[in-house]
DNA sequence: TATTAACACGAAACCGTTTTCGTTTGATAT
DNA sequence: ATATCAAACGAAAACGGTTTCGTGTTAATA
């Protein structure tokens, strides 16, 4: 019944041979005569043998595993972007292997070190916001200085030299607001959260930079910051209502949807009253109701870019030391909470 | 500045000692004296040694890594589950590689060939619906054959041996479906998908198994099987408004949403009109309008259950061959889509 | 017939650890 | 002085491959 697997070692004793000759055998050297490798060969196929992956990782130091390291796996995007990463990788004959820092420092730093030590080739990370927060790369630092590749996909720091893909983030704030702006909307709030977050702080610039533009002007008030993802239904409500909005960006799709809720239940039409646009393009914003006009983040896409930035760099021979900086557009993706 | 990571070898020669003694001086061993040890020690501190996890693989057989194969990752209840698993896996020590089988026989297939080969000490698997459909589970069996412990979740099988974690579906439909009956509805449909999908089939089950003990027995007319995930807007209208339905119990949360949509549409109040019941708890129905009543799965426990018995299983010594099959009741999460 | 080259294969090193089993040294007991 | 023993360490095998570098045999060439 058990049947364990069948080594080079044991096709060798079986066929009087040794065992670099069924290596050989089994590559379909030169060396080796046909006779023999017929042989080989068909014992290998008989019992089904299949080379040992740590043993070649361990003979040519790769692994063919990549380390994606985020802050959450239950959110929208950063699947999308893990599918995105799995597809592309496994496409090249790599696995995934996924640690969740869940936004603590020390969960990505001790996920780091675990796959440091031989497991991985390299990395594709997105950094968790206590990280952010603290300011402190030197896990990446020191990664990176023991020649591991390691690319860096949505929540970014310039304080590392390696390979980044991001969205234009400021672009997708901008365009959005503008949007609502060009379809006469004046009093544009946004909702977001604390600027910690390297997308949040963008977005927050791309918003101003339009309103700005267009001869709005910013009004402090109307930006209202919002310290955990827990909804706070009685604050967000009467910031609804005290400013008098005829428009709300909200820099993720949870809080979106869930501002239109509050709106709806004060009397709002959706998008008469007031429209909404959000960031992420989710199974959230497609089946609300009304359906969210949103800034499409493309994750899949940057998962698959981050993936094959890794593997290039991976399996380049030559290590330069040029890296680049992907930015992708971002998309509008229109729906019934704007009008149109 | 590349500075390379440190071996064994290297602090040996550095040291003047041999290999063995570095490694015993490392683990603290009683054969290594004092001296030896804190020179030793201090020694790889200051290079910040690690020892190879590949190295250490190929010596004790044993990765550390578990294997998980999943239909699809942009899902929130799979999501919820890698997260269960991952969690617990991590607080053992254990890695997650995740692999995508996209619904698709041949990629489960190829998935599971590139880890059984010495990547990782066991699976945890969902079936794509391929899978489910073929009724072809060679390559499940081929993997316990080699020894490689299996525990299987929400989509299993019972031609195969083996741990599985499964919640009540038919319970869960059952329930839902009670609830509904209860409530004074009488003309409930059920959307689900084909039937081949073994939780869609208990579901099935639990929902006729209710309308028949309350007394009001099955009427296959209003039981639509929606082919494929696309969303086919007129069919599923039609179905509604010539049902004459007062409430719905639908096999997934998005089904259930987009249904609630199109009643909304036609002019129905949800719940005074037509109730809601759906599966899974996500994030579609925490905020949809009206937020949606569920059966939750309970996916990130169903995934440290799994997470659970497959490591016990990879570090218990005596294979034992006895299997479990964890059943974990499903709750209903009552929200606006039903009256309360 | 002697030389050489091609052919087919094996021995052994290597990847980085762990671990078993010596071996050396000095001290103690006889 | 010799046998005994413990302490402290090293050599080597093992995990499962890949790969380099022989080496013996045969066939072709001078």
């Amino acid at each position: 019944m058990l049947k364990a697997k069948i080594t080079l070692k044991d096709i060798a004793r079986e066929l009087e041979v040794s065992i670099s000759t069924v290596s050989k055998a089994l590559k379909n050297s030169e060396e080796i005569s046909r006779d023999t490798k017929e042989k080989v060969q068909a014992f290998a196929r008989l019992y089904n043998y299949k080379p040992n992956n740590i043993a070649i990782s361990l003979k040519n130091k790769r692994t063919k595993n990549i380390g994606v390291v985020i802050p959450d796996i239950v959110h929208h995007f950063f699947t999308t972007v893990i599918r995105g990463i799995e597809k592309y990788a496994n496409a090249r004959g790599y696995n995934v292997i996924v640690c969740l820092s869940e936004e603590s420092f020390d969960k990505e730093v001790i996920n780091m070190e675990m796959l440091a030590n031989g497991s991985i080739d390299g990395f594709i990370m997105s950094l968790s916001s206590e990280t952010q927060q603290k300011g402190d790369y030197n896990h990446l630092k020191e990664v990176t200085e023991q020649g591991i590749p390691v690319v860096l996909f949505d929540r970014i720091t310039n304080e590392i030299e390696c390979d980044k893909v991001v969205i234009d983030d400021e672009l997708g704030a901008y365009m959005a607001t503008k949007k609502l702006i060009e379809q006469g909307r004046k009093k544009i709030a946004l909702i977001t959260t604390d600027d910690y977050l390297s997308v949040s702080k963008a977005r927050t610039v791309g918003y101003k930079k339009a309103l700005t533009e267009m001869g709005i002007g910013v009004d402090e008030s109307k930006i209202l910051k919002l310290p955990t993802m827990e909804m706070d239904e009685a604050g967000i409500k009467s910031f609804l209502e005290t400013q008098k909005l005829d428009a709300v960006l909200c820099v993720n799709e949870i809080f979106a949807v869930y501002s239109m809720r509050l709106a709806q239940k004060s009397g709002l039409r959706i998008p008469e009253d007031i429209s909404f646009i959000g960031f992420t393009d989710g199974v959230l914003s497609k089946y609300a109701n009304p359906s969210l006009t949103v800034v499409a983040q493309h994750g899949e896409k940057m998962g698959e870019m981050s993936a094959q930035m890794l593997i290039d760099k991976v399996e380049s021979e030559e290590d330069e030391e040029t890296y680049q900086t992907k930015i992708l557009e971002p998309t509008l993706v229109i729906r019934d909470s704007i009008v149109h």
